[in-house]
DNA sequence: TGACTAAATTGACAAACGTCGATCTAAGTG
DNA sequence: CACTTAGATCGACGTTTGTCAATTTAGTCA
């Protein structure tokens, strides 16, 4: 990269040349931004961690108790998660199992590297 | 991991297995989740992809143009990045120089995997 | 059918967020 | 000094977020 100018610039005249573009285009970029953004929060990156752990699946009377939230607002995290991808679930009879979906947690780490 | 009843649990009583606890503590997802809020953005995620590209230090005057957002707008949200450790500045003359801080990518990275 | 359970949805509310225009601070130039 | 520039901060605004109590939906079982 060229090093800016150290100059002030006169009058009306841009300060820097004008940068090269960014190299992720602006879908991948939000795509990222709403995975990272659903694990943005310490309930849900903890919620994320305990599925992960239990490589089945995991009910959610299971995970109600582990927080000190209500059942509804543990099903919006829940809700939120599984609107980004990042888990699914699946209905047997009254339970609700939940589990990790690997693909988006990886299209972050990818981008991290 | 064991799993969960199959059956409806009868009066008052939970209807799981308490589950083990999950392993990262709460400071720690609370860091971690930190980290994501702040890339949970697409600007500053853009924003951390443009930095790191070009390994030296950007100017922020040559960062205003490539968004569709103020000036102040984008001081912003660098001031949330720097906020999370995700990047650092360093002021020379009239220009401040951004670059980003690897160590707070390599938590998020260091839990994603 | 009716009583009960697990989970999702709704509605409300305060707090946090993203954005802008205006202003302020600090530094260079004439 | 006065003027200009780069960048940060402030104040206001509409939107989104996290939370709960209350309700609804869907399934179990006597």
């Amino acid at each position: 990269m060229t090093l800016t100018p150290k100059q002030k610039s006169p009058n009306g005249q841009p300060c820097c040349e004008p940068l090269v573009y960014p190299e992720v285009d602006r879908a991948d970029a939000e795509r990222v931004a709403e995975i990272a953004n659903a694990l943005g929060d310490p309930i849900r990156l903890t919620l994320v961690d305990v599925l992960r752990k239990h490589a089945g699946e995991v009910c959610v009377c299971e995970l109600v108790p582990l927080f000190d939230v209500s059942q509804p607002t543990l099903s919006h995290h829940l809700k939120k998660l599984r609107a980004a991808g990042i888990v699914d679930s699946e209905r047997r009879g009254l339970w609700a199992y939940y589990y990790v979906n690997p693909d988006a947690l990886e299209e972050l780490s990818e981008w991290l590297n």
